[in-house]
DNA sequence: ATTGCGGTTCGGTACCCCGG
DNA sequence: CCGGGGTACCGAACCGCAAT
């Protein structure tokens, strides 16, 4: 009592620092020479004492972690040691150490997932994403990738270590959180078929939907060969999603009349084929496909003067190039 | 001193449903 | 279709007891 802020019936009584607080003073004052006489006084169990005496054991490193000494309880102690046990003392120091976790106080809750290494888990997906905090902090929640790093960020800084918690302090729903993390999740080949601004939570969650039906490999399977936004220009994200549906799918003989010829009037080129309601939906696909082609007869002046600069440049000032589609990459042929 | 086990409590997550 | 609220379920924390 004398050395807590709080009211005595706050302080759990199987507080380990202030069980064995109390027994040594006791042992002090001759109130009890045994632990057992100690145990029928106090009224607490011999296993809960035992643990109060280990609790000194554990290293100062993992001591130090936590904000209140009073929080630890025997059921504390014992997972720890537990811990300890399977996994080994020194990946319980690396894990502190890696985590970063060290000179900073948290709570008990946060203590045990360093411990057991669940807070290690965000940081790696953090140094997966590679953004520094600050830009995290200051981007806008409304993304699934920007909300499941500034979970993770979180996570690994002490400031919450649940969904729910971090839904509450960010005030967005928990659902967004949780849904942000298991979007994040998706392996890269999937996530990078998108461009990130359109990676959205819509798209994001029919990605989970489609994982959860379909399995983690058939999915993958599907997404192998699939052209990316990145590799296409004019990709949506509804045909992306809708080729990993295989929606639509029929014989490749139903299309195989297509035509293009010239229509009425100066500016026309007419399409001819089945379903011209699927192709239509790839229309931005075909522009830009048929752009690129009139790119390799058009000569006017701003695109001399376009190639040049990107040409005549270094590199870091065109970070994105590469990841242009091909217009500008020598063919091999 | 250590460990196991059956049980309860509590908080978090996943899921469903509903209204906008 | 989307997001928010409600809720059933699950796992971690916790307790008490007891064997070794």
């Amino acid at each position: 009592m004398r050395n807590s802020k709080r009211p005595y019936r706050l302080i759990s009584r199987r507080s380990c620092w202030r069980l064995s607080q109390l027994y040594h003073q006791g042992l002090a004052e001759g109130k009890w020479t045994t632990q057992l006489d100690a145990l029928n006084a106090l009224g607490v169990s011999q296993g809960d004492l035992s643990l109060a005496m280990q609790l000194h054991e554990l290293p100062e490193k993992i001591l130090d972690l936590f904000e209140d000494h009073i929080d630890i309880s025997s059921h504390t102690v014992r997972v720890i040691r537990h811990t300890i046990r399977r996994d080994g003392l020194s990946t319980v120091l690396s894990r502190i150490e890696r985590s970063g976790a060290s000179g900073a106080k948290h709570s008990k809750k946060t203590v045990l997932s360093i411990v057991k290494g669940q807070a290690l888990e965000s940081k790696k997906m953090l140094r997966l994403s590679g953004q520094d905090p600050e830009k995290i902090v200051s981007r806008a929640l409304d993304l699934p990738n920007n909300v499941s790093d500034r979970y993770h960020l979180g996570v690994t800084q002490g400031e919450w270590n649940s969904f729910s918690a971090c839904a509450k302090a960010l005030s967005i729903s928990r659902r967004n959180v949780s849904d942000a993390v298991a979007i994040r999740q998706l392996p890269d080949s999937i996530r990078h078929l998108f461009r990130e601004k359109e990676f959205t939570f819509s798209v994001g969650r029919k990605l989970l939907a489609l994982k959860r039906e379909l399995g983690l490999d058939e999915l993958l399977s599907r997404a192998r060969y699939k052209d990316s936004m990145y590799d296409v220009g004019g990709r949506t994200a509804e045909n992306i999603l809708s080729e990993l549906k295989d929606e639509n799918i029929r014989p490749a003989s139903s299309f195989r009349r297509i035509r293009i010829k010239k229509g009425r009037g100066p500016n026309r080129l007419v399409i001819e084929c089945k379903d011209p309601k699927l192709l239509l939906r790839y229309r931005r696909e075909i522009e830009q496909a048929i752009s690129k082609v009139l790119k390799k007869r058009v000569t006017d002046v701003e695109y001399v003067e376009l190639m040049r600069e990107i040409f005549g440049t270094p590199r870091p000032i065109m970070p994105r190039l590469d990841r242009l589609p091909g217009t500008f990459r020598p063919r091999l042929s």
